[in-house]
DNA sequence: GAGTCTCTACGACACATGTAGTAGGTTTGC
DNA sequence: GCAAACCTACTACATGTGTCGTAGAGACTC
């Protein structure tokens, strides 16, 4: 669970996102992984960011070598259902239903997907006609 | 199709939604609006986040009796849109399926909607096995 | 027609976020 | 052992957003 509310920015977010895949990473690691993703940011400012994301509680840093390290303290999970809370709240009334409707018209799904939402839905269908 | 990016507050989209649901109204309508929302903003804060809307294109004014009325030049559908592109290119790569397998998991559903969620996928199934 | 109310235009300010520079300590490579 | 490379701590600054206050132009009230 992501410590207060959707405190993180997008910039930030990116950096937490280096982490949740490749677990512990130095500044420099960071700072390389993003430049891989053409984003060209400073030294300092992934320094910053971390420095920032670890204040927010959002990862912990351990003097291992020579610099420290960093690794998420909150699972990719986790931000992603409240932010998905806040979403849902702030365009669907915290409906899901219109979203997922949504969703189904205009994206495209793989066979698997379609098969376990297929799954899903005949689990959520029993429950209700057993009533 | 909303102007540019999520150049959108959160609270600018509250207003932005007060339009939405309400037509044309005056700045002092969509603060009493807010008012019954339990959000307390100043006239004259109401005023700044309609100003920007304007500048921003989500919205446009006209001159009527004593004040301006506002009214949205976007539809909620559009901003939703491309407030959804954002969201799932943000967290789950843009793909969809994930998103929605997880919302079916964690949210709740009224019949009509797996009813229409079931007919959604009958035809995409259908398509799929065409092939 | 003077006082009151209401509107809009501007300007302000705080805080969050993206971005980075500098300073000073540590490590490393010759 | 000394220069070069690297690390962290601070500080800083621009922009965007949430929030208002003030001032001056119109309208309304008796």
């Amino acid at each position: 669970m992501p410590p207060r509310e959707a405190d993180l920015g997008e910039a930030e977010l990116e950096v937490l996102k280096a982490l949740w895949d490749d677990a512990p990473l130095t500044v420099r690691e960071v700072m390389n992984l993003l430049h891989k993703q053409r984003r060209k940011v400073a030294y300092t400012t992934v320094l910053t960011f971390l420095t920032r994301l670890e204040q927010k509680g959002y990862v912990k840093s351990d003097k291992s070598e020579l610099a420290y390290v960093y690794t998420p303290i909150v699972s990719r999970e986790g931000v992603a259902k409240s932010r998905l809370k806040s979403f849902l709240s702030q365009l669907y009334d915290g409906a899901a239903g219109p979203l997922v409707l949504q969703l189904m018209r205009e994206e495209k799904f793989s066979s698997d997907e379609i098969a376990e939402l297929q799954k899903l839905i005949d689990r959520l269908d029993t429950k209700k006609r057993r009533r």
